[in-house]
DNA sequence: CTGGTGTTATC
DNA sequence: ATAACACCA
């Protein structure tokens, strides 16, 4: 061990590592490293999360990408300790005690829990005399430097995008690895042995890395590989449901193993490249790809300025629609058994694999939300069980996306069809044939409709309809029907809402309607049945272990449910005095996120940053450049930052409107403003 | 030029 | 679903 000998007992920095498992351009490595010895430190505290709890897969990754992690730092000279916790910010407050560090970095994150728990940090070491410090790590631009001319944050992606594609300072150059590393002194200061899978996991996890490679140094091979070939066809190619053309860079950004700005930064320069050789498609290529890098920096943005994005729709009209609260649709989903044989595919490759391409996630979504009326948070807690990159920001907002309850968000009443969709994404059948064998020997005509096939045709190719494949769970004609009605009842139930509130009475009718539905209790969440005959046999347990550990951790708190969107519900005005005194149940975590949204008026986001010297190239000049803007300030969500959260009635307030349901629904349009109206005068 | 038809994207 | 866009007669 390279022992404390330049840290001497102190004076030496923590950087706590979180999602930001790299070291090359991570800006609270480098400023640590450049103000002596470094103690790095992971603290596993995934209790912590709430509802979120790790799935299976997203643990497998994180175990081997920390491996690799504290390897290179320990190659680099620095000591990692690993910690297990169920409260980061305690734990953090004993390493600094037990090491006598006296300064505390580490990167920002932008999910709610984080932000709370952050901020937390921030101040119990503050007051304890540690001089703490945070970095912009996984941004281009933070997201209180995106602002419309007035000041306020967007609220549409184009508009959010545009804009940073059209910063006056360009999003900071990527930083060199530290050369080498001083190491404090842990030796009082024992690091724990971290377990990230269960006994029963193992068999389906080693399965796993013959797909992937998780960590910071095969994240950048990854880049490359993707940059140097894939990219220039990513136009061409991105309507494929086979997987294979996409970058497979979200879960090493997810974790942060490579910086999303060494990706902005190659991606760009291979486009000036390409332009240069009059090579639009390949131009737009890098458009695209930066487009979805654009997507997962807007997740982040709403996440800060709508801190219940995760859990609450953005446009408050949802909150009236009457979802089917069925468990066997929920169950069939998942199974892969609706008879939409796209649909179906995709559920099988994700439970399989852990990976869904983009266009199938919206596909799956969609058909969950808008063809089974299943509640959107049903489908993303699956998402986050399941997938390899499942990212509580970006999930949130796809969903929100396909529910319709963002101001730019599919319409409420569009249903996609999946046998078009099916023809459009996978032409010739080869992604159900592989997903589906059952389905194999469909020729291509049907593949995407077996209901509609001659018997003759099904029996040649050996399909039996509501015996080896299902028929369609619900038609899609009655699907369309039911929507409607759910959608009308929505509008009635809302605009009878907000007549009661004009009268002054049922004020909590609004309220009562919105807690969320818990998440499903019954042990069943595990298969039980095959969920088709002529499955490869491989590997038949494969199927029931993906389902058991994370459906298993959200059991544990489901209970939890109601109390925590109490508090939601609270925090969703907080701009309203009286309700301050009310909800005093303290301890909770979301209870702290609430008061902290509360108690803490931190305004001093909108720093202008127009000093930004866009040509920052090593660390040093680079770091320095960005003291101001990162020394201090940890992302808090505060009223005060997004005035604009008026426009959102996820705020309780009614008010907002996507531009399209605004011209299908003048009327409920007019009374909010009429609303808005009488409470201004 | 113009209207008709086909294609594509929508976070 | 639908609007923007391209292409064509």
């Amino acid at each position: 061990m390279p022992s404390g000998g330049g840290g001497g007992g102190g004076e030496c920095t923590i950087v706590w590592i979180r999602r930001d498992l790299r070291i090359e351009d991570n800006p609270a490595l480098a400023a640590a490293v450049r103000a002596g010895p470094v103690i790095a430190v992971f603290i596993w505290a995934p209790e912590e999360e709430g509802h979120y709890y790790p799935g299976r897969v997203s643990r497998w990754w994180l175990k081997h990408s920390l491996a690799q992690l504290q390897s290179s730092l320990g190659s680099l000279g620095a000591s990692f300790i690993t910690k297990r916790s169920t409260d980061s910010v305690l734990s953090l407050i004993q390493v600094v005690k037990s090491t006598g560090a006296t300064q505390l970095f580490f990167n920002h994150l932008y999910d709610p829990i984080s932000l709370v728990r952050d901020h937390r940090a921030k101040e119990l070491l503050t007051e304890q005399g540690i001089v703490v410090r945070t970095f912009n790590a996984d941004l281009l631009y933070e997201p209180w430097e995106v602002n419309d001319d007035q000041g306020r944050p967007f609220s549409t992606f184009s508009d959010f995008w545009n804009k940073c594609l059209s910063m006056p300072y360009d999003p900071a150059a990527p930083m060199l690895p530290p050369k080498r590393i001083i190491s404090g002194d842990v030796s009082r200061c024992p690091s724990d042995t971290l377990v990230f899978e269960e006994e029963s996991e193992k068999g389906s996890n080693a399965l796993l890395a013959r797909a992937w490679s998780p960590g910071w140094s095969n994240a950048n091979k990854a880049l490359t590989t993707f940059v140097n070939g894939p990219l220039i066809e990513y136009s061409v190619n991105r309507r494929k449901a086979d997987s294979a053309t996409t970058s497979f860079l979200s879960p090493h950004l997810h974790f942060g193993e490579v910086s999303v700005r060494k990706v902005f930064h190659l991606a760009r320069i291979k486009q000036v490249l390409w332009a240069n050789e009059g090579n639009t498609a390949g131009e737009e290529s890098v458009n695209l790809f930066l487009k979805s890098i654009g997507l997962r920096e807007y997740s982040r943005y709403i996440s800060f300025n709508h801190p219940y994005s995760h859990e609450k729709p953005l446009l408050g009209q949802i909150k009236f629609f009457p979802w089917i609260i069925d468990e066997n649709y929920f169950k069939a989903w998942r199974q892969g058994r609706t008879g939409y044989p796209l649909v179906d595919a995709g559920m099988r490759e994700l439970w399989a694999t852990g990976w869904l391409h983009d266009r199938i996630r919206v596909v799956v979504s969609s058909f969950f939300v808008k063809v089974l009326q299943l509640p959107w948070r049903w489908g993303m807690k699956y998402f986050w069980d399941t997938l390899l990159d499942a990212d509580l920001e970006s999930d949130a907002l796809g969903w929100q996306y396909i529910s319709g309850t963002i101001p730019d968000g599919r319409e409420f009443d569009r249903i996609d069809n999946p046998q078009v969709e099916g023809y459009k994404f996978d032409p010739n059948g080869e992604y159900v044939r592989r997903w589906l064998p059952e389905l194999a020997r469909l020729p291509t005509e049907w593949i995407h409709h077996p209901w509609n096939a001659p018997e003759s045709v099904l029996q040649a190719a050996g399909v039996e309809l509501g015996m080896n494949y299902p028929l369609p769970i619900v038609e899609l004609d009655a699907a369309k029907a039911r929507l409607q009605e759910a959608l009308s009842e929505m509008w009635q139930q809302e605009a009878a809402w907000r007549a009661s509130i004009e009268n002054g009475t049922a004020e909590g009718l609004g309220d009562s309607l919105e807690t969320p539905i818990a998440f499903p209790q019954d042990t069943q969440m595990e298969v039980d049945q095959e969920p088709t005959r002529n499955n490869p046999a491989t590997n038949p347990r494969r199927y029931e272990d993906q389902m058991v550990p994370s459906m298993t951790a959200s059991l544990q708190r489901v209970e939890e449910e109601p109390s925590m969107d109490r508090n939601s519900d609270g925090s969703s005005r907080p701009e309203v005095p009286t309700d301050t005194a009310m909800n005093p149940q303290p301890g909770r975590q979301t209870m702290n996120l609430l008061q902290t949204f509360r108690n803490n008026n931190i305004p001093q986001f909108n720093i202008n940053l127009g000093l930004q010297n866009a040509h920052e190239s090593t660390a040093e000049s680079s770091s320095s450049g960005r003291r101001e803007r990162d020394g201090g300030v940890v992302p808090v969500w505060s009223p005060s930052t997004s005035s604009y959260s008026e426009q959102y009635v996820g705020e309780d307030n009614g008010i907002g409107s996507s531009s399209s349901y605004l011209q299908t629904h003048p009327q409920s349009h007019q009374l909010i403003s009429w609303r808005r109206l009488s409470q201004a005068g």
